[in-house]
DNA sequence: TTCAAACTGTGATCCCGGTCACGGCTGGCG
DNA sequence: CGCCAGCCGTGACCGGGATCACAGTTTGAA
């Protein structure tokens, strides 16, 4: 396990120099810190560390106090309600540039979710303390975490609303269009199994595959090697609407 | 319908002033604004405008640019998505205190929802431009702000966690505990139809009719002239909980 | 290359809960 | 005080989708 060490890395030697500059660029594309000039994001590079965890590794635990906020830096891990008979609901899917862990930050209550990794990640870690103090002072990082708030806001609304709407090939439309490249004629989704998405819309695995079998051969979508190619976006739009 | 005046009252007579402190109470109440001196309140206050909307009456609808927050200050509204087949999905019941419409002014995207009075209602509103000078000027706005959205968001995940893991019962029990008052003996809920819960947990009338009276005759609840106590708070809960 | 582990495809069965259909309450208003 | 609109309770029916059970496919690690 790493400790975050008290000592104070403010004056790093030359090699920390490099790859803070690196930490730097990456937190640079990031939304949240997007608005901000550079001298402050390096002000959030400073305060980071990188911390590795294996394909399967708990990373956060439902219940945990949280006292950090989480980069995804390379990898991906998944945000999981897990039910008392072990049944799991992925309310997202976090890759590169995503983060997670802020809520326990802003309201200081328990963590909502577990987090787990889906491959072998690399996350910067960012303690309360350092975050918040840096946020009072750069009410542009505060609009921007507000931003990000709201979009999950409705994406989250808008996941209830499938739920309560839409039948389950309606719902692996819906997964299959929010994963899809923008772009008519081909498009291709990033790698997602029949039990991922199962978890995702609540369903089983085997009507996940029923569905994306009759896409298949209505000719909705493709399927090479399990890589996913929408032909007929439209129709799995119209799939994905609620039916009279 | 009541339009917006385009006269400036901000140097009102007498009669006016005298609401506006009504009004700066009332605010001081809502959990948005409570770290915030009266000062600040009343700045707040001086740039809203009272509109009254009848029982059923469209308050904003999906897709509409939004440019105003509003606050309940009395009656009640619900927050429902409508599928195009009709069907209408409560995402939330707002009462007094409660207030709507902030994530449009954050982001700036369209309504994600539509808004509807449950009863005649009086609702403060607070124009785009208005609010967000507002909010730049006191950080602990932007907090305040930060906690709400992350109480939705938490709220939001535990509503989907209960679509996929409980069956209707479960969800009932879930509506009927989080609608309680505090206290073990003889708790009261505040009136809700059946219809109305059976909206909110994606569940049909009937199937909810069905539940309560499943949790009568168990002993659970008891309904009195539609006034629903709850009598074993514990067993609620079990029934809650995902079963094995 | 080979093998084990992880995915996928598909049939059979069962049951939760949606829908339809009514009849009985009840409470708010003229 | 009576009536009508909106709630509520319950039975009958049936269909989407969960579950169970296997066989066939990939894939990646040794």
């Amino acid at each position: 396990m790493v400790t975050f060490g008290t000592t104070p890395l403010r004056f790093s030697p030359p090699a920390l120099s490099v790859s803070l500059e690196r930490i730097t660029d990456f937190l640079s594309t990031v939304p949240l810190f997007r608005e901000l000039d550079r001298g402050s994001v390096r002000g959030f590079a400073e305060l980071t560390r990188e911390q590795k965890f294996a394909k399967g590794a708990v990373i956060v635990s439902e219940g945990d106090p949280g006292d950090a906020l989480y980069v995804v830096r390379s990898g991906e891990v998944k945000v999981v309600l897990i039910g008392e008979d072990g049944r799991e609901v992925i309310l997202n899917l976090l890759t590169v540039g995503d983060h997670f862990g802020e809520l326990s930050l802003i309201d200081g209550r328990p963590r909502s979710a577990h987090v787990v990794g889906t491959q072998a990640s690399g996350l910067l870690v960012l303690r309360r303390a350092d975050f918040r103090r840096q946020v009072e002072q750069s009410p542009a990082v505060a609009w921007g975490l507000m931003i990000e708030l709201s979009r999950r806001l409705r994406q989250a609304d808008g996941t209830i609303g499938s739920l309560v709407l839409l039948d389950v090939p309606g719902r692996v439309a819906k997964v299959l269009l929010e994963n899809a490249t923008p772009g008519q004629p081909a498009m291709l989704v990033r790698q997602i199994t029949h039990q991922t998405m199962a978890q995702m819309i609540g369903a089983s695995r085997e009507t996940v595959s029923r569905a994306m079998a009759e896409f298949q051969d209505r000719g909705f979508i493709s399927v090479l090697r399990r890589q996913v190619t929408i032909v007929d976006r439209s129709a799995l739009e119209a799939r994905s609407r609620p039916r009279l």
